[in-house]
DNA sequence: CGCCAGGTTGATTTCGCTCAAGCAATGTGG
DNA sequence: CCACATTGCTTGAGCGAAATCAACCTGGCG
């Protein structure tokens, strides 16, 4: 063992994640003070972080890997709601309005996240103003993101979603391979992706193969491949008429 | 004119919504700031507050009256996204995140709604701490909102949606009436009622005869009488199974 | 008066849900 | 190692909900 017991966790100073996110306006004592107040392990892909119902004993900072935010409604069906990426913290619903957990979350995959009790929050909170304004930018674009959701929801068919929801994947999951493709592993069951467009996973499955006869893409297991990436991007342009 | 040039707005210092708003933590000295920062003035119903498209210059706070967020897209749907009503605070995200309006905002009916530009927030921001938490707090119930109606949208039909719509303008715009029933004026068209549920304004038509077979309600113009209350909590309370 | 926006209603088609069966991959206990 | 559940996914058939297209009211309003 080179490295002593600090092994598991990242040291807040070097966190790369960190320097791009709201803890970034932290000075040194500061992030002293978190260095030593947070607690980082590592989770096992679908791993549950927090649960609903739970009460709110902190927030959560994604080092890396990822989570899901999850809703499981009174006769049971399962809605997954957002992903979140290293860099994203989590969880500080609970903690800004005191309340107990309304969403639950598990691990993406194998992931290494930082925890936050809300006492440290709160002194920092009120130690350094320049970080509420920081979560305070962050929430406002999380607003922004739920409302544009809203309005696609509301206006957007099934395959529509789906597509968005394909490319959004993309984006963080995907590579491009050698003759342009781009390929990417899903990090979501079909069910799981099914539930954030709002359908079932019927449906999703009919859709996929109908993705497949138009030759958008391809599916193979949790593997997908868009040979003309574009031919994504056209499904979601709206046809403009006149 | 007993009433000098003050008339149109309201004083900050006795404004009764501010008093249960964000700006309630402003001390006297930033209230008076606040007080001859702010331009005040009368909405006739429907008239735009901003729109698309333009610069976010300041945030509005609704003293009476209410007002629709809208968000109409590239091919000319129209979605109502939310309501805001007396002591709520509006376009703050394009101040926050300082970049141009995403939505527009009108009038819901005749009201009187306060002006206050970015600059002065800023400094409002700056100086007082508290009002930057008390922001974030607002942010995050409304993030909290529009996860609840996305979980909403993700499983419930055009009928239960309709029925949670009509609870909650209910609350904001009903009356109870002497026999017990509930009765209130609609401040929307049917086809912005359907929008919010992400529905067809024919398929909302046929929803409203149906509920008034089933004897929930009965629409006559804007208005609604709801004889039974509790009929419509029935019709959301979901169908437990075992 | 004609015009128009807002609303209802009808006919038809499309889409998505439900129920049900089948299948491959994985796990488990004997 | 096999029999057997279990889980995740696909596919099919039937049905219901909602979109679409269209006609037709109604009450303003120039």
């Amino acid at each position: 063992m080179e490295r002593p017991k600090t092994m598991p966790g990242v040291n807040c100073f070097e966190c790369l994640p960190r320097e791009r996110n709201e803890w970034s306006v932290l000075t040194g004592e500061e992030l002293k003070l978190l260095a030593q107040a947070k607690k980082c392990r590592k989770y096992h892909a679908g791993e549950s972080i927090f649960a609903i119902g739970e009460p709110s004993h902190g927030v959560y900072c994604i080092v890396s890997g990822g989570a899901a935010i999850r809703k499981i409604d009174e006769v049971g069906n399962s809605v997954l709601l957002h992903l979140v990426y290293p860099g994203e913290t989590l969880g500080y619903r609970g903690v800004l309005l005191d309340e107990e957990r309304r969403f639950g979350a598990e691990a993406l995959g194998p992931s290494k996240i930082c925890f936050i009790d809300r006492h440290t929050v709160r002194i920092l909170l009120g130690r350094n103003p320049a970080l509420g304004q920081q979560f305070l930018r962050r929430v406002v674009t999380d607003v922004d993101d739920a409302h544009d959701k809203l309005v696609r929801n509301a206006t957007l068919s099934n395959r529509t979603k789906f597509v968005h929801l394909l490319l959004a994947l993309m984006n963080r999951h995907g590579r491009t391979a050698t003759d342009g493709s781009r390929v990417m592993e899903l990090p979501l069951s079909r069910r799981d992706l099914a539930s954030m467009i709002g359908a079932r996973h019927e449906t999703l499955s009919r859709i996929i193969g109908r993705l497949e006869e138009d030759g958008v893409a391809r599916f193979s297991g949790r593997t997908v491949c868009v040979r003309h990436p574009h031919s994504l991007i056209d499904e979601i342009r709206p046809t403009l008429l006149s």
